[in-house]
DNA sequence: AAATTATCTTAAGGTAGTTTAAGTTATTCT
DNA sequence: AGAATAACTTAAACTACCTTAAGATAATTT
């Protein structure tokens, strides 16, 4: 099937599957189109779905005891998202996960997750590189956030995701930064004036 | 050899390995003693050595260009620690590597490590589950610098972390939880007025 | 044991970021 | 298209955290 081919090439940076592994492993997949602005997961709800983006952008998100939202991270097509903690130990979510647009991912369920190593064992491999690369950028934007300002912080943030800046709002880019909308008001305000 | 029983225990929590392969596994790893206050890996240097803590406590951090430490993790013993962006990339340390009292590790070279997938395919699955711990560990960390007060950080590392809190310093803590030394010297202060 | 060096504390003054509130501009809903 | 809702901006007052500097305490070196 055609529309799979980005989830294989994903999937064959790491590792070299057989045709009947492909099969298999697209077999596992539950296709699913979701318009934008749609919660597919909330917290409390028990996160048994690993998703694939094939094409839009999502956003993982927490609460805090005070209403006040913290971007998790911002997914987009042919990244992997879910709120792993909780996937993995099969706990009920702390996180909330929403389509910013029109999107299409292919879900991976935990019961599927779990037998597809011993089915292809070569899965761990492809799936411990992903976790590397989360954990490695994870631990960058843990240095970031300890040692630049908001602003150096929003600078990266464009350079790093420039497809970003253009989906989301400014409140959302702010709750990822770690500050208040009216304070990145301000930062814009500044760079504006300099050119 | 008696003294590598806690590292293939660390293993076994996950995987399981016939007596060949734990041989093997032994064979290639190095042992080192190395005396408090000493720097295993210091920035520039290519980091190509991941290090398991038989026994002791270690500490990674960066500098930045004002020379202001910050500290990405303590590491004690049964844990796994390097510089995995530059492990895994083989560039040049971005972070220093230091021991915070008299230690010993085992070290396993990139070479080694790369060359263990095929010779043992069952560590993809015990490093996938390390570095998913990583990840999700990291993430929740990401989470509490943005949404918590730097009072409240500290509170949950001496929850987190009550072995470390006696064995290192104020500083160094200050520069875990993103704050100065000053600003952690008054939280203490208050705590102490109220108990 | 003394001297040196690093850590910890205290306090005053400064800055980065927040809060609240009001007004403006987009988006979404009917 | 009009009404409703949410996003974005501006500004003033506030708070969390930083900077600097000095003195006290502890650890390390000689």
């Amino acid at each position: 099937m055609e529309i799979y081919n980005l989830i294989l090439k994903n999937i064959n940076k790491h590792i070299t599957l057989t045709r009947e592994e492909e099969e298999h492993f697209i077999s596992i997949l539950t296709y699913k189109e979701i318009p934008k602005r749609t919660t597919i997961l909330a917290e409390g709800q028990i996160c048994n779905q690993l998703s694939y983006i094939h094409s839009g952008a999502l956003r993982s998100y927490c609460l805090d005891e005070g209403g006040k939202e913290s971007t998790i991270m911002f997914a987009m097509a042919d990244w992997w998202l879910t709120d792993m903690y909780c996937f993995l130990n099969e706990k009920p979510s702390m996180t909330f996960i929403e389509t910013i647009e029109d999107s299409i991912v292919f879900n991976l369920s935990k019961n599927n997750f779990d037998h597809l190593f011993t089915a292809i064992p070569g899965f761990e491999r492809f799936f411990r590189i992903l976790m590397q690369n989360a954990y490695t950028r994870e631990q960058l934007r843990t240095i970031e956030n300890l040692t630049l300002k908001a602003e150096e912080r929003y600078y990266r943030f464009l350079n790093k995701y420039p497809q970003m800046a253009g989906k989301v709002t400014q409140k959302q880019i702010a709750s990822y930064l770690g500050i208040t909308p009216e304070f990145l008001s301000g930062i814009r305000k500044k760079q504006l004036r300099r050119e």
